[in-house]
RNA sequence: GGAGAGAUGGUCGAGUUGGUUUAAGGCACCGGUCUUGAAAACCGGCGUAGGUGCAAGCCUACCCUGGGUUCGAAUCCCAGUCUCUCCGCCA
């Protein structure tokens, strides 16, 4: 949610930014909206004075005696009045309130307009493997390997959903007490949230209203849904809460499944595990004073970064366009990971600074210490990592030319192998 | 699923036969006096939001949520949510 003051105060100034990720703005409606709402409650706002203020010697009035009739009556009609100015108000609200929530995040100044096309490589780490033999793509490593159970997946949860199985399970649960033991040892509290969400929590996200297709929810429980990231839950944790400055920055990681429709989605050219209903991911999240934020979103990335490298595998981080980032989202960037048989780059973690937005929605503040006053928090937020498409990345570029593969150092504690045999 | 109790500002808590409570009071917190410093004591401040005003301020709304009754609702009525206790069922 924006703050509707800067509308009204620079509408030239936020259009011209919200172009920079949609198609067309207009607030000519919206503020005339919002002028009559802030007139009719003058108005309404001074009958209810008069209203209290007759109330108020209703009580003395009987007390000598006398008889209150003219006054009944008269504020009988002035409080029909009222009712029905008020419902005008409240009308009007829904319709700002709407149209507010229907707005995504201003992109930050120095984020590129336009879509995925304008996204901007920032940095590259390692380089591409070369392989001396034929190197196969990861969904017949991991089938040869007995890693992931394509088809058995597909039985049970149906188009979209594998299983991970034996080595291919161990070296999942690797990676996530990876990540989990590199978070606690930064600092960083360990959340494991529900994993079905009110209504509400969509909303704070900013994947409500606008993108409730995008998520399954549940027939026949009380209006919940599953939720596509934990980022959904960690943002809602704080909801309808002051917090305290030197509280600030508050750091959470959790790790759940994700689960999402992706309806529409270009499942096509993406065999295997890259993209799914279902993926497991360690997520990052960050409540800060909003000085803080820019500062807080550079420690995000270079976590994750540092996962990623601590596995050696080649990636780069690009910076995305404003249309590429997610609605509640002011800035991102991407982590994106070298897949050799698509000869592409995947994103495995995106790193975003919602600046105050999601705070809005959700109501969430803190107490300046200076000034004693409440002020919107900023919130953050980045995987740290999605597994989906890591492994692929890590049987590929760590395969051998015996069709095993490399097992990363890190993960040695928890998975106890040099190379990940058939 | 059943029964009972409850929900008031950061916290505890008064108010619940509707109208001198404009939500008392304690604690915590902040500022000040005193003190070498601290504590204690004393003085003052101290909920959130919307509107209006250059400002001081003023007005309005909010006592779990949403409706309703009334000139007037924390207080009465209806529906719901959540918490606690107990019982039942279940992994």
């Amino acid at each position: 949610m924006l703050d509707i003051n800067l509308i009204r105060e620079n509408p030239e100034k936020v259009k011209k930014a919200l172009l920079k990720r949609m198609g067309s703005v207009d607030f000519t409606e919206l503020l005339s909206w919002d002028t009559k709402r802030r007139e009719l409650i003058v108005e309404t706002e001074n009958m209810k004075a008069e209203r209290n203020r007759v109330s108020k010697l209703i009580p003395s009035i009987k007390k000598e005696g006398k008889d209150a009739g003219v006054y009944l009556s008269a504020m009988k009609k002035l409080s029909d009045t009222i009712t029905e100015r008020d419902k005008t108000v409240s009308e009007l609200d829904g319709r700002i309130h709407d149209f507010m929530a229907a707005l995504p995040n201003i992109p930050a100044d120095d984020v590129l307009a336009g879509d995925k096309e304008n996204n901007k490589v920032v940095r590259i780490w390692g380089d591409k493997p070369e392989f001396s033999f034929k190197p196969k793509d990861h969904v017949q490593l991991v089938t040869d390997l007995h890693l992931i159970d394509y088809e058995r997946g597909a039985k049970l949860g149906g188009n979209g959903f594998w299983a991970y199985r034996g080595n291919g399970a161990l070296l999942e649960w690797a990676l996530l007490n990876y990540f989990i033991e590199t978070h606690i040892s930064d600092g960083y509290e360990f959340i494991l949230p529900p994993h079905l969400l009110t209504w509400n929590c969509g909303y704070t996200a900013g994947q409500f209203p606008k993108f409730e297709e995008d998520v399954y929810r549940i027939e026949n429980g009380e209006g919940q849904f599953i939720l596509p990231t934990a980022e959904t839950a960690l943002v809602n944790f704080h909801r309808d809460e002051i917090l305290k400055e030197d509280e600030l920055p508050k750091k959470y990681f959790a790790f759940t499944p994700c689960y999402r429709k992706e309806a529409g989605s270009y499942r096509s050219d993406e065999r295997g595990m890259i993209r799914g209903h279902q993926f497991n991911k360690v997520e990052m999240f960050q409540y800060t004073v909003p000085e803080d934020s820019e500062k807080a979103l550079d420690e995000l990335i270079g976590k994750a970064e540092k996962l990623v490298q601590g596995l050696g595998l080649h990636y780069r981080v690009s910076k995305l366009a404003a249309a590429d980032c997610s609605a509640s989202m002011g800035k991102t960037f991407d982590i994106e990971i070298w897949i050799p048989s698509m000869n592409i780059y995947k994103e495995v973690s995106s790193a975003s600074n919602g600046y105050d937005y999601q705070a809005r929605r959700g109501n969430i503040r803190f107490r300046r210490i200076s000034t004693g006053k409440t002020e919107y928090v900023h919130t953050l937020n980045a995987s740290g990592l999605a597994t989906s498409r890591l492994l692929p990345a890590i049987v590929e570029q760590l395969q051998q030319e015996d069709g095993s593969i490399k097992v990363p150092s890190v993960l040695k504690k928890w998975l106890n192998m040099d190379t990940i045999k058939a």
